[in-house]
DNA sequence: AAAGCGCGCAACCGCCGGTCT
DNA sequence: GAGACCGGCGGTTGCGCGCTT
């Protein structure tokens, strides 16, 4: 079919506007409103396609336009957005108030691509370009859990700790379920596309790799079995040897504790689990979501990582079942910069992709 | 001082989907 | 149902400006 660009029309004017343009273009709108943009043109008295009068308005002399650099929150904003929807400018534009489409794409190509690349990941699937993350969350789940032994810290210290850690393993399962070729033996949804949500951040991703380096020469140490009261169920060396962190989706660890909770030196127990994809039949959570759970007498509470599913395809019951779910204590990794479980689950943008 | 170069950004172009006739 | 119209979107271009050599 096809049809012929509205600036064939030879004797319209094309380039840069003037100011005397952009007066009479934005009085007549403030005056009219824009109507038909086809005939806005002639009754404003501009020599202009309708077209290039809607660009000039959208993107330039609309007045509720922020202009100036993009602040680092903006920055991350477009980052997560872009790693969930790809090139959909307009979409992300909707989640920065003021701030067109063609900048945040002018934006990204000149800024953030760039900045992409220089950290080593592709810029349109946000992922590293190397196999580098493959023993990632093994590295750090070791680190976090050696230290909670070197350090004599209280019950709600650490199941603190180790819900933060169970959070960000699951995000880096996801992030490395990500990562899994395509070939891999993995059941994935068909619909899947080969670039889609990576929920954890380019950024945190960095931050975690650059704090291996301070703690990948500690992992291999034995712990001290004294130092951390626990039942067993966890130590160093086993979780070495006993977790699967590369296999994906079938991973589970499980690890348990007992702790002290009062002065009488009563031990119970709690639990601390990383299931995939909700498999838990007694998980509340319906499949397709990471869940890390603690649980002591006196409080509980668990996280929900994003989807192993691509966002597009998930169901959108099964989002919205668990939004009273979603009481996930964001603080406890927000130090990292990492993306608040919460804050995804309430964004808009989650439901509406979903 | 001038030429070369890279960068940022406004604007253009072609295509697509929705609506109307 | 087909074609025309329209608005919108994403990719690309080209100009102006500042920095470097």
């Amino acid at each position: 079919m096809g049809r012929s660009p509205c600036c064939d029309e030879s004797g319209l004017k094309k380039g840069p506007w003037t100011p005397e343009e952009d007066q009479k273009l934005v009085k007549y709108i403030q005056k009219h409103g824009h109507g038909s943009w086809r005939a806005l043109p002639k009754l404003a008295g501009l020599n202009r396609c309708g077209k290039s009068c809607r660009l000039r308005w959208t993107n330039y002399l609309r007045p509720d336009i922020k202009r100036g650099k993009f602040s680092p929150e903006e920055e991350q904003t477009i980052l997560n957005l872009h790693s969930i929807l790809g090139n959909k400018w307009s979409a992300i534009a909707t989640h920065l108030p003021g701030r067109t489409d063609n900048e945040i794409k002018n934006f990204w190509n000149t800024h953030l691509k760039k900045k992409l690349i220089q950290m080593g990941f592709d810029p349109m699937t946000h992922r590293p370009r190397t196999d580098i993350f493959s023993s990632l969350p093994h590295l750090i789940a070791l680190a976090n859990l050696k230290e909670l032994m070197d350090h004599q810290l209280s019950w709600e210290e650490q199941a603190l700790k180790l819900q933060s850690e169970a959070v960000q393993i699951a995000k880096i399962q996801y992030l490395q379920y990500l990562l899994q070729p395509t070939t891999t033996t993995s059941p994935q949804p068909i619909s899947m596309p080969p670039c889609t949500s990576n929920n954890i951040s380019d950024l945190e991703a960095l931050n975690l790799l650059n704090s291996l380096s301070s703690i990948k020469d500690n992992i291999h140490q034995t712990p001290n079995p004294s130092q951390f009261e626990t039942n067993n169920d966890i130590n160093i060396q086993t979780l070495n040897e006993s977790v699967p962190f590369a296999c994906l989706p079938e991973l589970q660890i499980p690890c348990s504790f007992s702790c002290p909770l009062d002065s009488e030196n009563m031990f119970q127990a709690s639990t601390m689990t990383v299931l995939s994809q909700g498999e838990n039949s007694n998980s509340p959570h319906s499949p397709g979501f990471l869940t890390a759970s603690s649980s002591s007498p006196t409080s509980s509470s668990h996280i929900i990582a994003p989807p192993l599913t691509d966002p597009m395809t998930t169901n959108n019951n099964s989002i919205n079942n668990n939004q009273g779910d979603a009481c996930s204590t964001s603080s406890s990794y927000g130090g990292l910069g990492l993306w608040p479980v919460d804050c995804l689950l309430e964004d808009p943008l989650f439901h509406e992709i979903a």
